[in-house]
DNA sequence: TTACGTGCAAACGTTTTGCACAAAC
DNA sequence: GTTTGTGCAAAACGTTTGCACGTAA
């Protein structure tokens, strides 16, 4: 459901950000569904729509809708950047063969319960604060499991 | 506690793998105590120690000693390798500001099933196979929580 | 003696930066 | 009118590679 031009502009403003086209060809982008994408795979899918951005815009904008909280940032196998839309708490699977992502949402919020205990016990042994108690995974996706 | 260099050479040899100067430097620094380091650190402390090993032979290595299961590597704050000496199946903070990593053991064997459960839970839920259980969060060190 | 490890320098992919111009407010 | 965003090109950064030489087995 991709929003109106005025909409964006008024999402952006409730979030402290102004308006800009590059900001608004992201966030519809991003809009349309659950994406978990780098940033040339993102250059390279609004080229294809006829956006051209540059890459420069690309990572400063991503950087900005990151530390609003309107995109959530990863790291995928090999340390690139990769850019969620999703931003309900979640945990993420990285395929350490072809880098695809997928969300794990586990039943109820069991696993968002457990999740904060281990959050908290491991706050309490060492002192640290933990920002978010998303959990990264490291594993192979079905189909490159059959190698 | 520093092996002998026969000692390295029937390490590296029951893992499969050839004795070299290097290896040996690089497994001496890790063996004397729970280290992460990134790699520009780790050849800059050994530098200090009077070894000159090239930036390509620690990459080399590295990468070597891991896939043999010596090492276990894990990803900075900005995408970076970290390389972690304690191969005990452990926790990872990872500091936002400073980058500094810490392990941790919580009470017993608890923490590890949780992780086993989380593990078996979202392998059952997405078809994926999940290397590890071994979760890396991302927070803030005690001395960086004061800014 | 054969396979493998080393160091150097060059190449590489990702991300950041400096700058002149344009757009948002 | 002032502040902020944009695109380009160049630079920076972490990492990998090709190659001639040296070392381990």
């Amino acid at each position: 459901m991709s929003k109106s031009p005025d909409q964006t502009r008024e999402l952006l403003h409730s979030f402290g950000l102004r308006y800009s086209k590059p900001r608004e060809i992201i966030l519809d982008y991003f809009g349309e569904k659950d994406r978990h994408t780098n940033v040339e795979a993102l250059y390279e899918a609004l080229k294809e729509r006829g956006h051209h951005l540059s890459l420069s815009t690309l990572y400063l904008n991503l950087a900005v809708l990151k530390n609003a909280g309107l995109v959530r940032e990863l790291r995928g196998s090999s340390g690139e950047a990769i850019f969620d839309s999703n931003i309900r708490p979640h945990h993420h699977l990285v395929c350490e063969n072809c880098g695809e992502v997928t969300d794990v949402f586990l039943a109820g919020d069991t696993s968002e319960s457990i999740a904060w205990d281990l959050k908290n016990r491991a706050e309490r042994a060492t002192g640290w604060y933990i920002k978010e108690p998303s959990l990264e995974f490291q594993g192979l996706c079905p189909s490159c499991q059959q190698d």
